[in-house]
DNA sequence: TGTCGTGATCTGTGATCACAGTTAGGTTGG
DNA sequence: CCAACCTAACTGTGATCACAGATCACGACA
């Protein structure tokens, strides 16, 4: 009989906030409960979300469980579940033999995906004018603005920029009221990050002066007008011409 | 030291196949290499996958990793797996507490996803019409014939009448010839099942005489005209009234 | 010098164990 | 007879171990 000695187990989880006073009533118990239960695997989840996004992991580039999981200072199990769910996504996929990697896009899934991103985003964006506030408008136009002047840093912003941008498609998208219809942008955002960032981050020229800030000043006057189809056709633009860029000077296969 | 006995593992994996005839030349061995390495976990998220969208598994029912695991034979590793991909693609979704269940669609949710159902797959039946092939449409046809005589049977086979409705739209579908908006979908029909299904299976009535035969026959008659926008409108209105007659009967929370 | 075998190493996958939290059921006290 | 507590069973999560297959590099043979 060995006596299993259990080493000191790396506890991340916050304990839980300590009860309100005694003496009052349960008034504050009624809002905690929810959050604060985060389990490992989502916060690996979210940390690779997150490099995928920003992309900071290239396409092609191989992950090994064990590393991710020494990198991030837990047991490999969390960064299963987490590569289990983006590969479900399609935002990884696991080589049949050996190794799970970031997927590389041939020329033509990067051309479905864009179609496909044109039908559901524009869609979305008819949404948003619809029912956007006006405080989703300020908003929008905080990150335009912050986008453009991250675009005309000499040098350009490049990580500033790529922020701005997803923070202002978002703010949009999120203006259209549907959440699964955002989290399927999400989806479709995390298979094309990856090309996307890597080719803002290689070609910074793109910024300044290019078709994106008319395209987001369309969008906004579009939105203020609340007129669906300008939206559309703003946000249609931007994605083509982001698409049509990448084309040009991604190395893409196939 | 205590020696380690390891007690007898299963093995599902059955070994490789035999390899070709020494004496010919490495003609065979080109087309093997794929498939056949199907894994444990992937078994289960078919399984699951399958009781989803057939509507075996009813909403708010609760599933228990252990139990499934026993159930299918397998250790709760690859249930996890498959538990943590569905729930990736909110096909399943984990309680903070307790349990894992199918998730419960509100009133809102279930619109929300049936417009969103409305812009993804009407557009892949317009780029159907646009691309089918005649054996395409030959199958169409097949599973709409396969449907008409499960729906006038009498008692109308309700199973067969879903598998076959199932058949017909992702024959469809894939005619787009688009893999990502097919697997796109996929993923609505996941989320969509088993409210769909399990009110088919309670209301079967609906099958014989109802608008699913007319939506049917339109699309034929628009795939076969190469018709995108009637194409378009057929399924728009197939998706339509299986949704109102939804919301008619069954009960959804809010 | 080029090429094929071969072993060491690393890969993901599966199983088993430990643990904290929750739920449900039964018993006890009022 | 009702309510409250308390215990026992079960939940998902995380860690660790074992294993088959793949990859890569080094070395021997032609």
């Amino acid at each position: 009989m060995v006596p299993r000695v259990q080493p000191s187990r790396l506890q991340l989880r916050s304990v839980g906030p300590s009860q309100a006073s005694p003496t009052g009533g349960p008034s504050a118990l009624d809002q905690v409960g929810t959050l604060l239960h985060e389990t490992l695997g989502e916060r690996v989840t979210r940390e690779l979300r997150s490099l995928l996004a920003s992309g900071r992991l290239a396409p092609g580039e191989k992950l090994s469980l064990r590393r991710v999981a020494e990198a991030l200072g837990v047991s490999m199990m969390p960064v299963r579940e987490a590569v289990s769910r983006l590969a479900a996504d399609k935002a990884l996929e696991v080589l049949p033999g050996r190794a799970v990697r970031v997927p590389v896009l041939t020329r033509s899934q990067f051309r479905e995906l864009t179609r496909i991103r044109l039908v559901v985003e524009g869609f979305a964006a008819e949404e948003a004018a619809k029912n956007v506030t006006a405080a989703q408008i300020a908003e929008v136009a905080r990150h335009d603005a912050a986008f453009r002047a991250a675009a005309k840093a000499d040098p350009p912003d490049t990580v500033a920029a790529v922020v701005a941008n997803r923070d202002l498609h978002f703010a949009l998208y999120e203006a259209a009221g549907m959440q699964s219809l955002v989290e399927m942008i999400e989806r479709l955002w995390l298979k094309a990050g990856p090309i996307l960032n890597l080719d803002m981050r290689h070609e910074p020229r793109r910024l300044d002066g290019g078709s994106a800030v008319v395209a987001h000043a369309a969008l906004l006057e579009a939105l203020r007008q609340r007129d669906p189809a300008a939206a559309r056709k703003a946000l249609v633009d931007d994605i083509s011409a982001a698409a049509e860029h990448i084309e040009r000077t991604a190395p893409l296969p196939d």
